[in-house]
DNA sequence: TGTACATCAGTGAACGCGCGTTCACTGATGTAC
DNA sequence: TGTACATCAGTGAACGCGCGTTCACTGATGTAC
């Protein structure tokens, strides 16, 4: 749907692009990658199917694009946390909930339709394993100076990289919960990265 | 496909949507659940579409019988866990090997797969919060033996069934990172749940 | 054990809808003078 | 600024395939005597 209130932007492919992208997001979070059609994306961007022809070569395409602008979203948030952190104004739990915001519930359903269609393409998962790469760079980066900040420092034999990957699996585990059960996950996530911080660093 | 070298089995329902559910297993694994049609599955299976609506109303219908009879074999297992710790035969390191064991990464996809799901089907989403009950009920007994086989306890302000729900968000999160990068979570699970444990629980 | 019949499971052809994909077209936008 | 033309984006009708679903049937299995 074209955005009300705002005036119609002229004619171009990067807008209707643009417009495609939103709508698949809304979708493809609503019915799922393999349960909407090129027709229900096009009824919701408001447009024809030959719009979608004349813009995307496959549906698959459209995904690829989508899931791309928000991954890079994400990896541009928590590059923006690093900076905040270095500057020593905040400290873990108001990090946690600006990352909590970056990692709404509509990107994990996404990401998770992704990973799963990412096992039988391989330009998906490519494109998937670059992503965590870089996302992983940048947590690392993040958690080093977070620890700086609070005073800690690693556990003999733990490496800060050994943390990230942790502190992945506790976000996207706790995430993959609160699909099923959002009530009953509240400051799980919070307790969990307490524990870890715990088993694995000491004060300084 | 009948099992080679097998006799076939004689004519019968059961046997007939035991074929079926076999079949999607596999078929559902490597093309997704939205991804496969009916006749896919029955080429699988070797038996033709009419054999298929005779059995079950849906292919939905089919997940849900595959999806369960799974969850029931995933509880069922870790129960058989829980006696076996509280037989005091065998610790942490042998457990976490048979519960790794018990849930296969096609388990992880199929269940994700389920999830997503869920996430449009009341009947699907019921199952998955009942089998997560009972699931988190057991690994909150086989966690409970743990502790006492290695003679450890929660720390002040923490329960078993806090440590549970971390444990399932750790385990489910390094099944995530290890669909997209298979090589490099060797030990992840094993090393993060040593940091929960010495974050959670203490030395009597 | 053999025969005659009833029941039941699976077959495969047929129907028709939904949807991906194409393409000749229309009318909006940009350009040159 | 206005006009004439070229280019370009999006339209919508048309095509045809794939697939879900149904159903009259066949032949396998079970039962009674």
């Amino acid at each position: 749907m074209a955005p009300a209130g705002a005036p119609l932007a002229k004619r171009s492919r990067a807008n209707t692009r643009e417009r495609l992208i939103a709508a698949a997001y809304e979708v493809f979070t609503s019915t799922g990658f393999q349960g909407t059609s090129v027709e229900d994306l096009c009824l919701a961007a408001g447009f024809t199917r030959g719009a979608f022809y004349s813009n995307f070569s496959s549906q698959e395409e459209l995904f690829l694009a989508l899931w791309d602008r928000e991954a890079r979203r994400i990896v541009g948030g928590v590059r923006a946390l690093v900076q905040i952190v270095e500057s020593g104004q905040v400290g873990l739990p108001e990090i946690l909930d600006s990352f909590d915001a970056l990692t709404p519930r509509q990107w994990f359903q996404l990401n998770t339709e992704f990973l799963l269609h990412a096992l039988r393409s391989a330009d998906a998962a490519r494109a998937l394993a670059r992503h965590r790469e870089r996302l992983r760079s940048e947590l690392a980066t993040l958690i080093t100076a977070l620890l700086a900040h609070d005073g800690r420092r690693m556990r003999a034999g733990l490496e800060v990289r050994d943390l990230t990957r942790m502190v992945i699996a506790a976000h996207e585990g706790v995430q993959h919960q609160s699909l099923v059960e959002p009530r009953r996950t509240a400051g799980l996530e919070a307790s969990m990265l307490g524990a870890l911080l715990e088993g694995c660093t000491e004060r300084t």
